[in-house]
DNA sequence: GATCGCAATTTTGTATACAATTCCGGATGC
DNA sequence: GCATCCGGAATTGTATACAAAATTGCGATC
């Protein structure tokens, strides 16, 4: 995958190598992460893939089962429902901070966003599209100044991934891009309250497109489900 | 230090273990956390200590510079600024959420977290009575049945010890105690509203007991300043 | 006497060796 | 035929060896 890279992996390289390809849904759920197969992908020595692993549990994006390996996690309905609700605690008002501090750069930055998100649906790369799509919301903290904000909101981001690959309902052409782009009008409009009602109504509907009814969780694999 | 005991020491337990320490002002900020050293303490060798520093790292609760090692972090006062503000935004709706699930088991447990700190105070005990105080918020949002907040709140509340220990100005006895016991009797009256207002406010007050004016830092150590 | 440079020491970064645990398949016995 | 037990293979956990980088201290030089 990776072998013929000569880019000097470090354990934050990888990191984010792999939070990326669980974030475009090229990682499942359940998928395991053996520590000598990232290293040979890497060309790197297992030390630095399980320093990178560590990092991706820190950030629940991973389960570590002792003596057992990694995993993609699997969140729970519960969990789910946890992540939504932190980030309607955070996203609408640091939206409202991010309108009244919007600069005409940081406008053309979300507008470009939502124009590959869109480039990338209509290619069929719908694991890019999502990815941009979550980068639109952590943009937002970003402009709202808020760095240690922005770390929350960028775990709960890749952690929502999992979720819509876990329970994503509705089929319709995702309204996402419709969502994004009143945003970006608040934005424009520098209304902060607009952009507050707007991103508070955005999580809403996404949570609406889940299906967290609280079944037994459908395990990707027979194994996983018996292995306990 | 804990070189005797005989317990068998993990990376999560010796993290644990170190965040204690710090948020206890055992380990002032800027202190340096050498490999050897703490694996020595420990008794375990640097790859268990370099996991726990790692995950001590992701709560930005030390500084890892490549090369140069660990250090007790130093929050900014930008840092600082975005850690109450963070807390502004998930904590007040939290303590509403826990004041509609409160139980009596909880409500001791909270009134017994206040009698241990005053407890602790009089002692002279005042790293442990700041732990406990960083505990009050961290079991209300337990009791708010939100894991993922949880988490975050944890981490908060442990940066904030940091940044208490850097910017502290108010000499006071602690009006702390008489915050957290106002909060108690909102969660007795199961008054949501009025715990959210109280939590509000009691954030409010302990960031006017800090001096976050923009004077350049007061380095621990003039080779910290000089060294970059 | 102060400054600069170089070497020795210390400390961190990475790979690897070895131990411990789990996994998997086959043989065995009921 | 089925379950169980056992042993080899594979995988993770931990320690350690070695490499690389930074710090320190000494001594030469001006």
């Amino acid at each position: 995958m990776n072998s013929f890279d000569s880019k000097p992996w470090s354990s934050v390289t990888v990191a984010a190598d792999l939070e990326r390809a669980i974030h475009e849904h090229r990682l499942p759920p359940g998928t395991k992460l053996g520590e000598d197969e990232l290293g040979d992908a890497y060309g790197i020595s297992r030390t630095i893939v399980r320093a990178a692993l560590l990092a991706l549990s820190h950030r629940h994006l991973i389960e570590l089962k002792r003596n057992r390996g990694a995993f993609v996690a699997q969140p729970s309905v519960r969990e789910s429902r946890e992540v939504f609700e932190a980030r309607a605690l955070l996203e609408p008002r640091t939206a409202h901070s991010a309108a009244e501090r919007m600069t005409e750069d940081s406008l053309i930055l979300l507008r470009d966003n939502i124009e590959q998100e869109h480039a990338a649906l209509d290619a069929g790369e719908n694991g890019r599209a999502l990815f941009l799509s979550g980068q639109f919301h952590v943009e937002i903290a970003r402009i709202a100044d808020q760095t240690t904000i922005e770390a929350f909101v960028s775990e709960l981001i890749s952690r929502s991934s999992l979720i819509i690959a876990l329970y994503w309902r509705r089929r319709a052409a995702m309204c996402e891009t419709q969502a994004h782009h009143a945003l970006l009008d608040a934005f424009a409009a520098r209304d902060g309250a607009l952009a507050e009602q707007l991103m508070k109504s955005h999580l809403l509907d996404l949570v609406a497109s889940l299906d967290l009814r609280n079944v037994t969780q459908p395990p990707t694999s027979l194994r996983e489900a018996l292995n306990r």
